[in-house]
Order: C-alpha cells, then sequence, then structure tokens
RNA sequence: GGUUCGGUAGCUCAGCUGGAUAGAGCAAUAGCCUUCUAAGCUAUGGGUCCUGGGUUCGAAUCCCAGCCGAAUCACCA
C-alpha cells in the first residue's frame, strides 16, 4: 500500500481516538519530509488544531507518540513548528524495496479497458516538416505512450491535410516551371522537392503583383487580378470535379511527399495506427449540419450560409456551409469526430494542436454540445505552444523555418562530434557507432522539447539544445550506460536478507524516489503530461550518480550487499528505460 | 475591444490539488580522473516568484484589479 494513504489513515485513526471526533471528512495532508529534516514523511497539522485545541507542538507530539505505539515500522517521530515528521525503519523500506523489485513491468498501469484516440502531427503535403511540427509529433506519440503506460487502449491516428489551394499552388508552380522534374532526377526528398515549388509559386506570385502595381493598381487590386492565383483556383475547382489530369498530378506529387514525411516519421520513431486524408473527408459534416439547422440549432441566411450564433456562449457567429452549400474546416471536424466516436466510443479523443487553434476547438466542442452529443466533453484539446528561436519567430517569408530533417542530420552530426571527441569508442565498430550518434543526437533533442510544459512558448536555442551535460537526454542515456556497464561486469547477482541497517542513505533516498514512479505515471496521464515523467526520470538519474559517486558496487567485499546493490541499479535501470520509452527516447547500451 | 494562455536566478526551465529557509541545468568561480564510464561528482555566489489589493494560522500557488508578452476572433486549413 501507498505508505502516504497508510498514513493518512492511522492520522484519522489517531485524531479519533484521541480527541473523540468523527473523522470521515478530514483529509490529512501528508507529504514527503524535505531533505532538510529528519524523516521520511510529514503530515501538515495545522487544520488539526481547530479539532485538538490545544498547540501545534502539543497536537503533533500527541498524534506523534500515538502513531509510533501503534506502527511497528515507524522508528521515530519528531516536530518542528506545525509539522510531524515521521521516520520509518529501514526494514520497512528494504520491504518495500523487495516488493517494487519482485513486481512485472513495475510503473505499468493495469489495463483501464477505455480507448482514447490521440490525433497528431496533421500536417500539409505542400511543404516539409519543421520544428514546431516536431513539437507536435513527439508530444502527440509520447502522450498516446504515457497513456498505454496507464493501462489504456490507445489509437493514435494522423489526419493529412492533402487538399486545397495551397496543394494546387504547389502543383501549378511545378507545371509552369518544373520541367518534369521529380525526386529521382534533382535527387531531392519528396516533401523538400514539392515545398520547393511551393515557395517558387509565391515568387512569381509576388513577381507577377509587383508588375500589376507598376502598372498602376493597388496592392490589393493586383492581388486579385493576379492571373496565378485564378490559375490556382481553377485546378482546385478541377480538383473538386475530379478532372483526372489534375487528379493524377496530385496523386503523384503528394506521393512524393509521403515519401519523404515516411523518412522524417521514421527517424523521428513515431507512428500511427490509422491515416485519415482530408481529401475523403473533407466533405464529412454536411448532413449533420443540415439536421440541425431542422432542429433549430443553427440558421440560415437570406444568402443561403448556415451559421451557429455563440454569442450567447461570449464568442462570435460561426460560419458552418458557404453560401454554395460548400464545407469549411469546421464542418468536416464536426463531421469526423462524429464519425470517429461512433466507430470507437472512445473515452476521450485528445487533438494535439498547436494553441493558435485554441478558438477553433473551443467553438468546435459548443457546437457539437448544442447538437445534442453529450460526449463532446471528452474531447480535449492539447495545445501547445510555438516554438520561438534566438531571434524571434520562426517565419517562413523571411525564411528563418527551421527545417526538420536538417535540424535532425544537425544533432546526429553534433552528437558525432561530441562522443568522438571524447574517444571512448575506440572499439566500437564503425556501424554501431552511427547508431550510437544517432541515439544520442535524437535523445538530446526530444527531451529537450518534451520537458518542457507543453502549453508554454519554447525557447529553442541551437546552442543550448545540442548542450549534453546537466539535465538533458543524453546525462540519463549516459547514466543508462554505466549501469549496464556495470551490471554485465558483475555476471551473476542476488542476495539474500541483508541487514537492514547496512543500507547506505543514499540507497534509502533512492528506494524512496523508485518509490513514487507508479504515481509520476498516473498523475501525468491525467494531467497529459509527458514533461512530468521527464523532470521525474532527471531526478532518478541525478541521485543515481551521486550514489555512484559515493559507493562503490563492484567491489563491495560483502557479496549479500553487492548482489542488492546490484539488484537496486538494475531496478533503476529497468525505470529509466520504462520512463525514457514514454519520452520517444532510446538508451544505449554503452556510449 | 472579446476570448484563451503565459510572466519564477544573467539564460533555459521545474515547482502551482495552498505548507517548513522557492529548486535544477547552463553560464561564472574553486576543487576531484593510478578507482565500477569525468557526457560525472563536490563546493561557492546569484531571487521584489510582473505590480497592487484580498482570502488564511500560512500564498509563487487561490480570488479581484492592473501592467507586459503570445495566440486567436476568415466564405484558410
Amino acid at each position: 500500500m501507498n505508505p502516504e494513504v497508510f498514513i493518512s489513515d492511522q492520522v484519522k485513526l489517531a485524531v479519533g481516538a484521541l480527541y473523540s471526533v468523527p473523522t470521515d471528512n478530514l483529509s490529512i495532508t501528508v507529504q514527503q519530509t524535505k531533505k532538510e529534516f529528519i524523516g521520511d514523511f510529514t503530515v501538515v497539522m495545522f487544520p488539526l488544531l481547530r479539532i485538538s485545541k490545544k498547540s501545534p507542538k502539543q497536537t503533533s507530539e500527541e498524534v506523534g507518540s500515538f502513531l509510533k505505539e501503534h506502527i511497528s515500522q515507524i522508528e521515530s517521530y519528531n516536530v518542528i513548528k506545525g509539522f510531524l515528521n515521521i521516520k520509518f525503519s529501514n526494514e520497512f523500506w528494504l520491504n518495500f524495496f523487495v516488493e517494487i523489485s519482485k513486481t512485472e513491468d513495475y510503473g505499468q498501469g493495469k489495463p483501464t479497458g477505455k480507448t482514447i484516440m490521440v490525433e497528431y502531427s496533421s500536417p500539409n503535403t505542400n511543404k516539409p516538416l519543421h520544428l514546431g511540427h516536431i513539437r507536435n509529433n513527439l508530444l502527440g506519440w509520447s502522450v498516446a505512450t504515457l497513456l498505454k503506460a496507464n493501462g489504456h487502449n490507445v489509437i493514435k491516428v494522423n489526419l493529412v491535410n492533402d487538399r486545397g489551394i495551397h496543394i494546387c499552388k504547389s502543383m501549378l508552380a511545378w507545371l509552369k516551371t518544373g520541367n518534369g522534374e521529380t525526386p529521382e532526377t534533382s535527387g531531392k526528398k519528396g516533401d523538400h522537392l514539392v515545398g520547393d515549388y511551393y515557395v517558387k509559386f509565391n515568387d512569381l506570385f509576388k513577381e507577377e503583383v509587383s508588375v500589376l502595381k507598376s502598372k498602376g493598381m493597388s496592392e490589393e487590386d493586383a492581388e486579385k487580378n493576379s492571373t496565378l492565383l485564378k490559375e490556382a483556383r481553377v485546378m482546385l475547382f478541377k480538383w473538386e470535379h475530379g478532372d483526372e489530369e489534375v487528379r493524377n498530378l496530385w496523386k503523384k506529387m503528394n506521393s512524393w511527399v509521403y515519401d519523404g514525411f515516411i523518412k522524417t516519421y521514421n527517424r523521428l520513431g513515431i507512428d500511427f495506427d490509422k491515416t485519415y486524408y482530408e481529401s475523403d473527408t473533407y466533405l464529412l459534416g454536411k448532413k449533420i449540419v443540415n439536421q440541425g439547422l431542422e432542429k433549430g440549432v443553427f440558421e440560415k441566411h437570406e444568402d443561403n450560409s448556415v451559421w451557429c450564433d455563440l454569442t450567447a456562449d461570449g464568442l462570435d457567429k460561426k460560419l458552418l456551409l458557404r453560401p454554395d452549400g460548400t464545407s469549411v474546416y469546421i464542418t468536416q471536424d464536426i463531421g469526423t469526430a462524429v464519425e470517429r466516436f461512433e466507430e470507437f466510443g472512445f473515452k476521450e479523443h485528445i487533438y494535439v494542436v498547436g494553441n493558435e487553434q485554441n478558438y477553433h476547438f473551443q467553438v468546435l466542442k459548443l457546437i457539437l454540445k448544442k447538437l445534442g452529443y453529450d460526449w463532446a466533453d471528452r474531447i480535449c484539446h492539447l495545445s501547445y505552444g510555438m516554438v520561438e528561436l534566438p531571434e524571434g519567430k520562426m517565419k517562413s517569408r523571411e525564411g528563418t523555418v527551421v527545417d526538420a530533417d536538417e535540424l535532425l542530420e544537425n544533432m546526429y552530426q553534433t552528437a558525432r562530434d561530441t562522443s568522438l571527441e571524447l574517444g571512448k569508442l575506440q572499439d566500437m565498430d564503425p556501424k554501431e557507432q552511427n547508431k550510437l550518434f544517432e541515439t544520442i543526437g535524437l535523445g538530446a533533442l526530444k527531451y529537450f522539447i518534451i520537458k518542457v510544459d507543453p502549453k508554454k512558448t519554447m525557447m529553442f536555442n541551437p546552442m543550448d539544445s545540442i548542450d549534453f551535460n546537466g539535465n538533458t537526454g543524453p546525462f540519463i542515456q549516459y547514466t543508462y550506460a554505466r549501469i549496464r556497464s556495470i551490471l554485465r561486469k558483475a555476471d551473476k547477482y542476488s542476495y539474500k536478507n541483508i541487514a537492514a541497517d547496512k543500507m547506505h542513505e543514499k540507497e534509502i533516498e533512492l528506494i524512496k524516489t523508485l518509490k513514487n514512479f507508479p504515481s509520476i505515471i498516473s498523475e501525468a496521464g491525467a494531467a497529459h503530461s509527458p514533461a512530468l515523467v521527464a523532470n521525474y526520470i532527471y531526478e532518478i538519474a541525478k541521485e543515481f550518480n551521486q550514489y555512484y559517486h559515493d559507493v562503490s558496487i563492484l567491489k563491495e567485499p560483502d557479496e549479500n550487499i553487492k548482489g542488492f546493490r546490484l539488484v537496486l541499479i538494475e531496478v533503476i535501470s529497468k525505470v529509466l528505460f520504462k520512463a525514457m520509452h514514454i519520452l520517444g527516447i532510446n538508451l544505449p547500451e554503452r556510449m
């Protein structure tokens, strides 16, 4: 049983017995004792003074001595101001550790039977992925893994935005200036090739606009009269009407992009259970909107457009169908949500989408609720902040966008340079070395991004992110490699009945920290926050490094104690492994 | 203007279901490699927790007001 809960229950008993009052509604605060004080757990006594009608010190003394008398595992207690510090015996912690070490897959939650859908990534097929997508992908993948660790059934889905005017722009520029270029002939990764034509379109467009402006047109008129933009619109129209030529070109160029995306996803180590394409789903939702119209939830304007009035909820009016009856973004989101719920009956649907869409999801939930879907509350927008660079925001127009593939390659290179400089890998074969550099580079990037609270705008300084010291992914990887190295050298190990008072102080500290792992997993899961796991695992790694520095393991002469220490660090390595798996970070056997 | 979210050390970030003297890392300074991996360890310095009120035994944490910053308020997705 969780010691905090145990103590809380026992304090209630004590209060009931000492002061003859009912204790059902009493809530007792039990926390881990701060390092500066003696003890393992601290009971905050202030709220109990009203009951005892005695001084903080006296009340604490009375409760403390009652607990010590009734619970054999309590070794001692002390009182400082209104805080009752309780110290358990070493035996208690040793027994606790024995239980942990026997637990299969320590930290894994029991199956809950709940199905949770996580949608993330959701790229556009007109340009390659950038740093913002990386935050999205890492967050989405690790939230999904975290929820699995909590025992839920998780379905990871991707919704690819593969149609629309922006896609037509790339296609048009390719037709006009591409000369039939392909990924093979150009040697470019498919998504980059298509992205280059998207940029090309904007260049051509700007050129045309400035020519028109030089003929005396205003900027606005010039943009309106651009033949390029008109051509793109015509292309979109043709696409929607199934024009074979346009559709074929669209399929061809999108397939190049998918080839590119797959490579980036693979390198990032993320995947999906199901991929949706907007070209399949963009018509969904119309029927539902029309039903809502009949029910009187929505209103039709004179021009035939359909709206939802949210002014009573402090928001604006929202368009759902254009005058020509075509749908907009939110219409298809309504449709997909309903379809997905009917198919999977999810307990929760998490959308990992940037905070620029906070309003959109607020509206989406409200509308679904108005339509009478009570599961609208199970929709969760996991909103994350922008990634900023030292020179400010990423702006594609100013070319300050950090490309995902380029960044991954840089991380690899830096890991490589740093590792070779340290020169510990002479006897490792080059193939293994490359794998290791990739592991370290990716680990640094992933940890750097995931350890930050998602909702915060984060700063990505390339100089800092490649730092491998301190609170970083490589530090944890290094810690793991050290433990594995010791375990390899130890060959076989086990222990029996070590005397509890032979345990080192730091060992008890480590056991206390290990104790928290399951509750961290469940807290992090409830909060959808892998960052909690990241910060926890850093604590463990740091504590191990201090322990490693102070206590000899392999050189310990007493075979039992040596065995105990080896089992302890083996448990630590398993916890490191499990936690880092949730973050999507691989651990090397040596580095 | 409306809505949502942030503001904690020089920098990047923890801590926020109210609890003891607010923590890490980086950067700075001083030490530690004939030792199980020095990508490590130890020590030192560094704070108006944006401001002002309120609630309470107790506020970085909760409430109100204000200041600063971000996102958004499309017949784009």
